[in-house]
DNA sequence: AAGTGGTCTAGACCACATA
DNA sequence: ATGTGGTCTAGACCACTTC
């Protein structure tokens, strides 16, 4: 954090935030830790106040840290209520939460398929680690997702207790930090595949959602192809000023 | 801006903030102005240049200026397609925003319904503007949808060139400054009044979009309630993790 | 050359939580 | 009383655009 990486052309806040962001990937920051203080950090790094609080304004926005006043800075659980709310957007008519019922109907590594290594951007002949699992709420079934991970990226293999927050912990495990994520929802016709499991007809009418999500690096990380029969839930889309 | 003002208990950035929103909101800073150099702002109101920087730093996430360095710092139009964009969540195939072209089917103002008083938070008796539009892409129609303001917020009536930025618009017109929404996405059964224009049956499973709209302030402007058949367009969903 | 926003410094003081 | 984050100051220098 010397003056002379001033060189590298990227500004000293970014640099930091750059470094912490490795210490909490690579598990030196584990979540609910206390992060030094400010002053701490300041005399460590070598770097004003200032430029210290602008790398953690970033990571405070970002979720990865939470700040008390009086209190200090704690690294954020990646599988925490707070941090997985914003993946789930699945919501009951009091707009709380769905309970978490899911089941994991299977889990194969495969060779990918054209869509899932265009929508993974990995290399022909890459692996991906694929997901079919189906969640249900107050015992109906609603969703049918596939799920499709880069297994060079995510390797690990070993099951996870609470598959809910299947994604977290694989990301954690591996040492990737979660990013942003963008889903597309439309009207489709229910394929073969999903009819059973969601007990409704081949070719009737449901809402379809695809998307990828990102690392904080922006590297695709998961590609989610689900069908879903909305009955006393909704999917409830943030729109905010702030991107 | 004074010291003594400090005790009302509010940040000086936010009073800044506040006090600079509401020249946009009044129209004193109109959409394309330059506004006044940040050595300046902080001149102007006696505050240290980072204090400035700090108020102008929301504005600026929140899309309401846009900095460019070197050149200085200007007011967005809320009606300009950056600012539009956010609200506007359907996309082609292609990814790119759908072509706009929008009907109005009726526009009446009138006593709030139950569903609308809720929606939108406003007292028994009040009234409503009323707007019933119909979307088209590339001809057919996929967009049905039922528009409630809050008369007594925005009650300008006249008839305005393009009603794809109708809210926008209006809110300018009537100096309010648009904030955040929510979406509701589900399935349901197409009602009546949205078969014909939609070019489906009734009861047909369509996708429903329903969400408030507030002011910067929180405050609720529209209620959408809307049914949408997809066709080769897509609802897309960011999910940031930023809030 | 002048003016703009972007980065960075090195402090001060306040609000708050904890011991 | 101590330590934390939150606010604020008053500068400096840099990167960039424009004249």
């Amino acid at each position: 954090m010397e003056h002379t990486s001033r060189l590298v052309h990227s500004p000293l806040f970014e640099q930091l935030r750059h470094s912490l962001l490795e210490k909490i990937a690579s598990g030196e920051w584990a979540p609910g830790m206390q992060v030094p203080s400010e002053s701490e950090l300041s005399r460590e790094y070598r770097l004003s106040p200032g430029t210290v609080r602008k790398a953690l304004d970033f990571l405070e926005d970002a979720k990865f840290i939470l700040r008390q006043q009086g209190r200090g800075t704690f690294i954020m659980d990646p599988e925490g209520r707070e941090t997985i709310r914003r993946f789930e957007r699945f919501r009951s008519e009091d707009g709380a939460l769905v309970g978490q019922t899911l089941e994991v109907l299977s889990h194969v590594e495969d060779e990918a398929t054209d869509a899932e290594r265009a929508n993974l951007q990995i290399a022909d002949g890459s692996c991906v680690r694929r997901i079919v699992r189906l969640r249900r709420f107050k015992g109906a079934p609603f969703l049918y997702e596939h799920i499709a991970l880069p297994a060079a990226m995510l390797p690990t293999a070993r099951d996870v207790d609470n598959p809910e927050f299947w994604i977290a912990t694989t990301a954690r495990n591996c040492g990737v930090l979660l990013g942003d994520a963008e889903e597309r929802l439309s009207l489709a016709a229910c394929p073969e595949a999903a009819a059973a499991p969601l007990q409704c007809e081949k070719g009737e009418t449901v809402m379809r959602i695809r998307g990828v999500m990102q690392s904080i690096d922006g590297v695709p990380v998961r590609w989610r192809d689900a069908y879903c029969v909305t009955q006393d839930i909704y999917y409830s889309v943030p729109l905010a000023r702030r991107v």
